[in-house]
RNA sequence: GGAGAGAUGGCAGAGCGGUCGAUUGCGGCGGUCUUGAAAACCGUUGAGGGUAACACCUCCGGGGGUUCGAAUCCCUCUCUCUCCGCCA
């Protein structure tokens, strides 16, 4: 979340920013501002009074001590009377610091100045494109018809077992996922990625550090019994590691990725954009996440950018990169990087990475400091990003690469699926 | 799941009702000494709110209570450890 002394600070830029992701509630801003004028009231009337029932309380320690009883007791009423004044205070601060954090995390990120503006996704600006679109056989077919021609994955299956969204993978199909999720963790850890495998269940705490909660609360899987949520992306528990930690400035830049099955509800998705594994309730996904030094991130954003890009360029995959206008972006980031691969039976681009920079946006809430050199606590800047998420390279890897009678998969997987192509 | 013990500053570990935000050791940082380093010695070293800066306030796992006063007593939740049960 937004930090209360910078919107206090900076209230017109605060307000022009959310402007330019289109946000409705433009007002929250100023409530943010009043609730934090009434908070400061009612903190300094609060310390005024505790002052004096500390002070007092610590002359009766010394006039007991003394044997004068009746001063004391003459104190314990003074005391009485401070209380009861600052009970309803108290009560009233805890009610106004609960509004308070309630409107602020209804704030999103402040798009970053490069964050172009508009509201859907065609104001996306393309940055550039790369790989070539392949030319396909005659009788080309779309992945879920070659998942089915090769039998590599089952979605009645799944169905049967679990429900829509939950497709099971067989035989090459199951080998190809292993495969990949292999290949892309190795991609990872060569560049400086700390691997971890981390839970796949996280507690309330974690799901607020990271902005899935309040923001997107209905599209978690709940298990109430125990009041744990399954995870949407690896970014949730990985970025949750340092949590309530403060850094050495000499741990920067700190590189984790994880490999993790993500769960998404998805309520609300219909229509054809769920076909196959254009959109499922579980998939597979290599996460990348990075703590940073707050001057770095746009640095590193970009060191991000070309590390996801080389990895699709080695999977032989036609793909565009786009800067995500303010509409389009997500509640926490404030600049985010797309990556599409185009489906070359479906006919269309298909989102398999985002990287986003969230600058303190997560920090913030999940306390996640470092000193600088002068000694200053400041909060350190979080990215992560995909790198990258199995169903739609999948699907991409079948469809774009379909011969007659052959599936070829690109030389960089030889090493891990072997060098024999899917086939009948 | 049952029984018991525990949770204190980066770590270890005191404190068990009154100048305790917290003894001490280690670690970190600064200094003296040294050509340099080590050792030794001296100093310093939690976080948040608040202030121009002080003052002041809050925090000893989370929440609630008792008391003039709680790290210290009580209740509750979470977690850790030991024993029993069950078990991939």
């Amino acid at each position: 979340m937004l930090q209360v002394a910078f919107i206090r600070q900076n209230v017109d830029f605060v307000k022009e920013r959310l402007g330019v992701r289109n946000f409705a509630d433009i007002g929250l801003v100023d409530t943010v501002v009043a609730l934090d004028d009434q908070r400061r009231k009612l903190q300094l009337e609060s310390d005024t009074t505790l002052s004096k029932i500390n002070a007092a309380s610590k002359e009766i320690g010394v006039l007991m001590a003394k044997g004068q009883k009746a001063e004391a007791e003459q104190k314990k009423q003074e005391v009485a009377a401070l209380k009861a004044t600052q009970a309803p205070i108290a009560e009233q601060l805890a009610a106004v610091e609960e509004q308070l954090n309630d409107t602020l995390v209804r704030l999103p990120n402040l798009p970053a100045a490069a964050v172009p503006p508009g509201r859907t996704p065609e104001d996306n600006v393309t940055i550039r494109e790369g790989g070539r679109k392949p030319v396909l056989p005659a009788g080309a077919m779309a992945h879920w018809d070659l998942a089915k021609k090769y039998n590599l994955i089952d979605f009645e299956l799944g169905n049967k077992i679990t429900g829509s969204g939950f497709p099971v993978y067989i035989n090459k199909g199951a080998r190809l996922q292993r495969a990949l999720i292999q290949y892309f963790l190795d991609y990872n850890t060569a560049a400086g990625y700390t691997e971890y495998q981390p839970p796949i269940m996280v507690n309330e705490a974690s799901a607020r550090g990271t902005g899935q909660l309040p923001d997107k609360e209905g599209q978690m899987y709940y298990v109430g019994e125990d009041n744990l949520y399954l995870i949407p992306t690896a970014e949730v528990p990985v970025t949750n590691i340092f949590r309530d930690e403060i850094l050495k400035e000499s741990q920067f830049p700190i590189r984790m990725t994880a490999y993790t099955p993500c769960f998404r509800r998805e309520a609300g998705s219909y229509g054809k954009d769920v076909r196959g594994l254009n959109r499922l309730h579980q998939f597979d996904k290599v996460e990348i996440v990075q703590l940073v030094d707050p001057v770095r991130s746009y640095d590193v954003l970009e060191e991000m950018v070309l590390h996801v890009e080389r990895l699709l360029q080695s999977l032989d995959l036609p793909y565009r990169i786009l800067r995500l206008c303010g509409g389009d972006m997500g509640f926490t980031s404030a600049m985010t990087y797309d990556f599409e691969v185009f489906s070359a039976a479906q006919e269309k681009w298909l989102e398999v990475s985002s990287v986003s920079n969230f600058e303190s946006f997560q920090t913030n809430r999940m306390k996640i400091r470092f000193k600088d050199a002068g000694g200053k606590t400041l909060l350190a800047h979080s990215l992560n990003g995909s790198s990258l998420a199995l169903p739609r390279i999948v699907a991409c890897l079948l469809e774009n690469h379909q011969q007659d009678g052959f599936i070829a998969l690109p030389q960089a997987l030889h090493g891990y699926f072997g060098a024999d192509s899917i086939r009948l």
